[in-house]
DNA sequence: GTTATTTTTGCAACTCCGTTGCAATCATGC
DNA sequence: GCATGATTGCAACGGAGTTGCAAAAATAAC
């Protein structure tokens, strides 16, 4: 478990951090978009808030993460899955689920982001799907 | 100009503020979606931004605005048009852009929001399509 | 293994935005 | 024009994002 993530940290050539380590467990554990004060809880405050905030800014900034937004007001971020690196370019072009009830928001892998042309004059970089409702677990 | 908005807010049984309908006509000319700061700015301070954070919330609820959400950060509103009335019910499924250089966000009515089918056991409320990238006017 | 160097961490501090309570002000119906 | 209820502005608080700086930790060099 914990040997992925510091496998994981070299690849990106990051430094091996109890923090680090941990924050990357957690989202390899959990497979979904995780926001910073989710991880604040979730790792006991074992780390300051603003570690936790600079530890996901890191790993976004070397691509090991991405962000992912959806309507809860904080900003989430999930691992990059193998579709990332996909045939030739990194993209993120996932639909993402965003559950109100239980604030979860998870990548829906199994659906692909449809293509859509724009208007002339509108330069496109970064395609979000977000879809909110009622998750799987939260249906009673 | 201030009649429309004067008639909208009639319409939706909301008394004549200034604040409201400064609000409004601002929403009329600019076809996109503006936030609470944003509201502050433009309208040259004249109202606190809890009026106008309570102004945009009471638009919303009485369904005169909807929320737009993009990577901003901020939450943004943007008035219905008639797509959102259209055939049988209230809709919100519009393509948004989201400029990260203006930092405006437009809705494209020109696309539709593709369908799309989920995994079973995900209730979908409601869809956002957002495309970040760089808007027409900021092309140089 | 010890030391030097560079990075990372925790703390303090600040800003911005969302949100609520309350008293004063305003819009509307009579 | 007055009464009533809604709306506003102010004060205030909490959460989240962000930065600077000194202490601590991780790697590199010896």
């Amino acid at each position: 478990m914990s040997a992925r993530a510091q496998e994981l940290l070299k690849d990106y050539q990051l430094r091996l951090t109890d923090c680090r380590i941990d924050v990357l467990d957690f989202l390899l554990v959990n497979q979904r978009a995780v926001s910073q004060p989710e991880l604040e809880q979730q790792l006991s405050d074992r780390f300051d808030r603003v570690t936790l905030y600079r530890t996901l800014n890191t790993f976004n900034e070397k691509g090991l993460i991405h962000e992912v937004t959806d309507t809860s007001g904080t900003m989430k971020f999930a691992l990059c899955g193998e579709a990332c690196h996909g045939s030739d370019h990194h993209h993120h072009e996932h639909v993402h689920f965003h559950c109100t009830q239980c604030n979860q928001t998870v990548c829906i892998n199994e659906v692909d982001v449809p293509h859509l042309s724009l208007p002339t004059g509108f330069k496109p970089q970064k395609f979000s799907f977000i879809i909110e409702g009622i998750c799987q677990s939260c249906q009673q």
